[in-house]
DNA sequence: CCAAAAGTGTTAAACGTACACCCATGA
DNA sequence: TCATGGGTGTACGTTTAACACTTTTGG
């Protein structure tokens, strides 16, 4: 995958391991608050280094994995849990990250919310992804860029619904959008935006239970492909 | 820089060798054609697999080496360029890929015209982004997306600088978009764009040459670093 | 004086945003 | 009937895009 001209002057492909590691965000709703908090699930270490300390879910990269297969592969092993959406974050590589050299390919992801609300497994913790701890490793730094990665993306493209259910009411989909952006939107303006984008189809359902009944909404799923660029691997 | 909890089904830490490759872009103007176009440098392979294809500048990461640090070197190294701008673009990693097992950490990167106009190494040639030969491994989808991401991002940030030397007209600079995004600007509301935006400072210099002399502009440095997000290493 | 690029002005459409207002339900 | 969220209408400021127009040079 790439070509050895002249001499290097670096020891020719040294042992260094390759990692990959998840950021996986959900949604909590807890009773006092207002607005749903955005949550990740961190395993405790059991060994050096930094054990007892919170990671990011992760592992080793198989001789036979691709590094999606690896991402989803430690995301279900540690945590048990299946993604709705998941997507590479970035290569950290950096000498000094570990005491043993090791470059970790960091993907992200999304899981709705239902999903996430079964019990953790043990080790397994989940916490408001905005009040982090002190984190193993440079895990704060990734958090912190993959949050400014899923602000950013929300703001144009429909990745949304990969923290909700199949149906789900205008007001849910926008208190989405609240708990990621961390403001209120407009309840009118935010529903001429999404069915000016044309990708919600309204069904026959509504949600009843307080006040007026609302519509219940599902994603085109046909939209899907043409959203991304070309998308490597 | 990982989490090592359960037992992996894989093979854990197999030998796996990290490589790091360059897109690197710069622009070149043909005598014939009205606008410059988008060009790469290649290197021509000299050992298997892929003897004799064209592909990427890269190299092995060395064990003390961080991933920018490599990129900086295979680049240096394979086609005697200094970047104006480096920015990394994805890890590769199917398993197919290459018939030995290898990660490649791709980044991308601006050279001004006049650096890249220098004679380039036994080797090494430009050749049009847009229509490339068949190169080896999966490189053209590599640039197929490095390509993408520039055009993405010219949009709203200021990298085009990277492709210009220090002081440059505002033709100079649609010039750049123009190649980039294959298609005109209006002159007019290009001007206004980029002097709303602040970030061209405006000197006592003018080219002359034909008709009315342009006046000369360079970049305001001070803006630079608010420029992204969290950006990681 | 003419051609052509540099640079300014004007207008209309598109878009984002604030907010007034009506509708339908549970209590 | 009232409170509340669902849902519609409207008005206004900002941005985008098209294009007419003036300025300044070389030839």
């Amino acid at each position: 995958m790439t070509t050895t001209t002249s001499t290097s002057p670096a020891t020719a492909h040294a042992d260094i391991r390759v990692a990959v590691s998840t950021v996986i965000f959900s949604l909590r709703r807890e009773p006092g608050r207002e607005r749903p908090s955005v949550v990740i699930p961190l395993v405790r270490r059991t060994r050096a280094p930094h054990e007892g300390q919170w990671a990011l879910p992760g592992g080793w990269l198989g001789a036979d994995e691709d590094l999606e297969m690896a991402a989803s592969r430690t995301l279900r092993e540690t945590t048990g849990l299946a993604p709705s959406f998941l997507e590479q974050l970035y290569a950290f590589g950096a000498v000094d990250r570990s005491p043993t050299r090791a470059v970790s390919i960091v993907y992200w992801a999304l899981v709705r919310e239902d999903v996430s609300a079964r019990p953790a497994p043990e080790n397994v913790a989940w916490f408001d992804a905005t009040s982090l701890p002190a984190l193993a490793f440079d895990h704060n730094q990734i958090v912190e860029y993959a949050l400014w990665r899923l602000r950013n993306k929300v703001g144009y493209s429909r990745i949304a619904h990969g923290l909700l259910p199949e149906l789900f009411t205008l007001a849910d989909l926008r208190e989405v959008y609240e708990a990621i952006l961390d403001r209120r939107l407009d309840p009118a303006n935010f529903r001429r935006q999404v069915d000016t984008s044309g990708t919600l189809i309204p069904t026959d359902g509504f949600r009843t239970g307080s006040h007026r009944p609302a519509r219940l909404y599902r994603y085109d799923h046909d939209v899907e492909l043409a959203e991304r660029g070309p998308l490597p691997e």
